[in-house]
DNA sequence: TTGTATGCGTTATCAT
DNA sequence: ATGATAACGCATACAA
């Protein structure tokens, strides 16, 4: 007895005998209009029966509001195939989206197309406002949308906007990371970063790691330094780089889980031992930090309760609330495990 | 210079001094209507100086369609917070829906809500279509929603159902891995699925894993057999317990590399040896298996092209399209690296 | 307490 | 070659 054409809220009216007005009155649980309880249980059934469910198109187009919010990411497809970060995100995003009865929408968008594909998805009103995680320099639409008044939380930071935004404190975290090598009596210390430096957070982690060199008066050589770009492919790579250019080195703070762990296989594949030969650090404590071998050091980077805090700064834009804490920075701290050999001093 | 306020189709048409019905048709590139080069080039650079883009809500109306596809799993919110499967499916799906202009909403719905859950996002009209990953045989509504005429593909499969499916052989594949131990000289194979038993693949996986046993003359021994829980944190925990059941064995087959990273170090934690002490063969083949230590042997699931495969299906689908194959089944090969000694021999 | 009428922005069917 | 007009399904101000 299932309908196979669509039912819409006259057939539901119809077939309570009311109006359509008072189906939605009901169903929307109005609370200035008063129904009488029967009139009401009736609906409620019929709808229930008929399987009436209000079409999302009529009702976003009559409501300006589509009740999606929008994910995006300025990646690459190939950059999110791996991407143990976003996973959690979507964990901590889906969870409080559902409780506020809205839906998903997941999209990358690729660094040139940035400015027309931000501004189709928006100005189209597919969703009611987006989260962007992991901002760029070059972002020149960022701003733009601010402008036009779209709900805008960002995770990450961009320097010089008043966008919303939760992060943490990349530089100072990234800083730590390296003390804690440099407290271990390194002074060789290698780095790869997350991504490219467009990316704001890849900045600031080499700046942490830089400042962190220069405190301990240690010099910077950019011959230690390589550029990773988000996957394990891309930190095996360079942490092979890192051994053909025959700089020397004890250490390596690589700048993202899934980019150490790539790291962690090309040391592997030389015969060198972690943390004996070569201590290695990362940074966001992804699920599998525990469980790879060693136990990676690395940043542990909140990354379910940061994407808690960005959709609920955005749903609260949404509800037309006033956001008092603009700029949210969340705790990140060093979770020292057994890839660097701190483990073993006995202090 | 930009407007505010919403650029709409009656904006462009005044101010191209053209009606709403010749702008539609010349931003829609109807073909049968003839329009006059000038016309053409005059509404398309005034829509671009203007800024306008169609209102989605406005477009899904009239047109019945919402320009979306959506991406579901019967799962919760903890299952995916690490799923390295789900970026890959995102991966190969998202390129697919961009190359055909669509967009992707993503969801997660609990066992439980299953049937409501379903009805709602579908029957709301929120999306076009529907992709299914990770069925269960507890699923009623997946029929209903067949019946219904909704545009539907599943990544896997359900015994039973004429349902578009992608998946691989998982009976055979895990029937394959099991039997390459049972080559290497292990007759006592515990195993440890990806999931519960409802879920279609898990029961599959497990049955293959109970034929090869079978073929071999081997015992099927509920001793040696625990339910992964999709995540490291499950693959852990249930290799602790065969650990402390006491039976004795010399290699595990894991149908999940997630879970397969959770029981790895379980077994390292116990100071034991892969694959000296204890042989490992995953599943899935993620892109961090060939990274771990040692590098895991695993059954290669083409996540991305079964993605592109889905989405191939769904969207020629939406475009009432005949689907001739509707149940492709891919290739997932052994790859053989170094978690259950199989280089180490010497033939 | 409930019904009527209107409009949201677009596409599609007609005319002209 | 282009314009007027009618839906699409819903929510809401207003009327009764």
């Amino acid at each position: 007895m299932v309908n196979r054409k669509r039912v819409t809220s006259q057939d539901v009216a119809d077939a309570a005998g009311v109006s359509r007005t008072t189906v939605s009155l009901v169903l929307n649980n109005v609370l200035d209009a008063q129904i009488s309880e029967g009139t009401r249980q009736k609906v409620v059934s019929v709808a229930r029966k008929l399987g009436y469910v209000p079409d999302a198109a009529a009702r976003a187009l009559v409501s300006g509001r589509a009740q999606i919010i929008g994910l995006v990411l300025i990646r690459r497809p190939y950059h999110i195939a791996s991407d143990g970060f976003l996973t959690q995100i979507l964990d901590g995003l889906l969870e409080d989206a559902h409780r506020s009865g809205l839906r998903l929408l997941f999209d990358i968008i690729e660094p040139e197309h940035q400015k027309e594909a931000y501004l189709n998805l928006v100005r189209s009103k597919h969703i009611d406002g987006i989260i962007l995680s992991g901002p760029r320099f070059d972002d020149e639409a960022l701003d733009a949308l601010e402008k036009d008044g779209i709900p805008l939380v960002l995770i990450g930071q961009l320097p010089g906007s008043n966008i919303c935004s939760v992060d943490i404190d990349n530089f100072n975290t990234s800083r730590q990371a390296v003390e804690h090598l440099i407290c271990l009596g390194h002074s060789r210390i290698a780095c790869i970063t997350n991504a490219s430096p467009a990316y704001t957070a890849a900045a600031d982690r080499l700046a942490g790691y830089a400042q962190a060199l220069k405190d301990a008066g240690l010099p910077y050589d950019e011959e230690l330094v390589r550029f990773g770009d988000f996957n394990m492919g891309s930190g095996y790579k360079q942490m092979q780089s890192l051994f053909e250019s025959a700089a020397n080195f004890s250490a390596v703070f690589v700048a993202s889980d899934e980019v150490a762990i790539g790291a962690k296989a090309a040391i592997f594949e030389r015969k060198l031992n972690i943390p004996q030969d070569i201590a290695l650090v990362g940074f966001d404590d992804l699920p599998i930090a525990r469980y790879l071998e060693p136990p990676l050091t690395t940043i542990s980077v909140p990354a379910i309760k940061i994407a808690r805090q960005a959709s609920s700064m955005l749903i609260n834009t949404l509800r037309g609330e006033e956001v008092k804490e603009r700029r949210v920075i969340l705790e990140a701290p060093l979770t020292i495990r057994q890839s660097c050999g701190a483990h073993l001093r006995q202090n």
